[in-house]
DNA sequence: CCAGAGTCAGAACATTCGTCCTATAGTGGT
DNA sequence: ACCACTATAGGACGAATGTTCTGACTCTGG
């Protein structure tokens, strides 16, 4: 934010403020006026020189055409991720029929940054119900985003299903073979080993969020 | 999303990729070539049912004067929370010396959705150190959403520093009298009970973040 | 078959708006 | 003093752009 003048600081927040309020950018002589300029060159003099230090991107002959390149809280910095239901040990997982769940009825959707999905694609929301989860620091209430990916690691934190048990559980998932090896998030307690057949794994939790009241 | 024609529809799609990939709206003959529209008075016209039923909104006479009010991704509903520091059993707490931080240096910021934070005000995080918070369900690595309101209520969440031990923790707080109790969020644990005098109360938990690999 | 509402085309018009040219100060270096 | 460079003003030109007018085409109900 250094190497600016005290006028450019000015406009660079006029310009971000207005893109709050109104939802387009400002024009040259909106800025002109908002910023008591009494020149619309002055205006387009120092929208130059923050876009060549990098701070807007400016397109030609576009009414308008000013884009704020650090600003952080642009439309694509967002997703939008479905809660598709609870997840409770000795309850069936409301799994998503299909990739495409389109046809499904508008259930409730959070708001995300994305940088909390780490980049994971098809991600889909779980309210934890119960204190089931307690081995991996869940606690009843808490949200947790699943990536339905096929991509899953060794030591990735996952939602199993146990086919036997009829349980969903969140475990670091270890395969050892014939068997796999379901290990608490807390090292207290000990781990779990389960036949591969026994278990299905439903995806990679990415990210963990509890809201207190 | 139903009583759209087809093409306003396409339309509504077409205004939020414009404005995701170039930062500011399209104008009526945007949409016009980019919806395959023979005449600017159908985009208009079009346009003007879109603003009817609630999808945008126009300011007349102005370039690129649209919109998009039923979009999630809008730059208010996001914010950037500075991450303090870290906060660990036996370490003093960064305590931010005054509301008035600017002063500091530019520290990490985190963007998270403002629904995340409650409509909490001031906000700061930290990211927990060790696993000395486990009685709240907080691991290693952890990030919590901290206000520093001086609103606490008996049975928030709050960061507490024991003057005495010099612990920071994370604790429900209880005033009983010239005592407090200090509840773990963990009902296996016992409750922890102190001097008044012996505890400050650094702020409010809003939130908890956890990020897995 | 006709009236009317809804939708679309084409074109013209009046602003809005980005850009550019010129001129004036201020500043620092030589 | 002279020059190069930066920042600022004022204004004008031309392109970009929202708006509007006219006319036509569909579809539905009576």
């Amino acid at each position: 934010m250094k190497g600016l003048s005290a006028r450019q600081q000015h406009m660079l927040s006029f310009i971000s403020e207005f893109l709050d309020d109104q939802g387009y950018p400002p024009t040259v002589r909106d800025i002109q006026n908002g910023c008591g300029v009494s020149s619309t060159s002055v205006v387009d003099y120092n929208l130059n020189i923050l876009q060549r230090e990098g701070h807007i991107r400016r397109a030609p002959d576009v009414s308008r055409g000013i884009e704020i390149l650090d600003g952080f809280g642009r439309r694509g910095n967002m997703v939008q991720v479905p809660l598709m239901g609870y997840i409770a040990a000795g309850e069936p997982l409301p799994i998503p029929s299909s990739e495409d769940w389109a046809g499904s009825e508008p259930m409730e959707t959070l708001d995300v940054a994305k940088s909390m999905l780490r980049g994971e694609k098809d991600v889909y929301a779980l309210r934890v119900r119960g204190t089931s989860m307690i081995d991996a620091f869940v606690d009843d209430g808490d949200v947790v985003f699943v990536s339905r990916t096929g991509d899953v690691r060794d030591g990735d934190m996952v939602v199993a299903w146990l086919t036997i048990e009829k349980e969903a559980t969140l475990k670091r998932l270890y395969r050892e073979g014939e068997r796999v090896r379901l290990q608490p998030a807390n090292s207290q307690m000990e781990p779990i080993y389960v036949d591969a057949e026994a278990l299905e794994i439903q995806g990679k939790v990415v990210a963990v969020q509890r809201d207190l009241s």
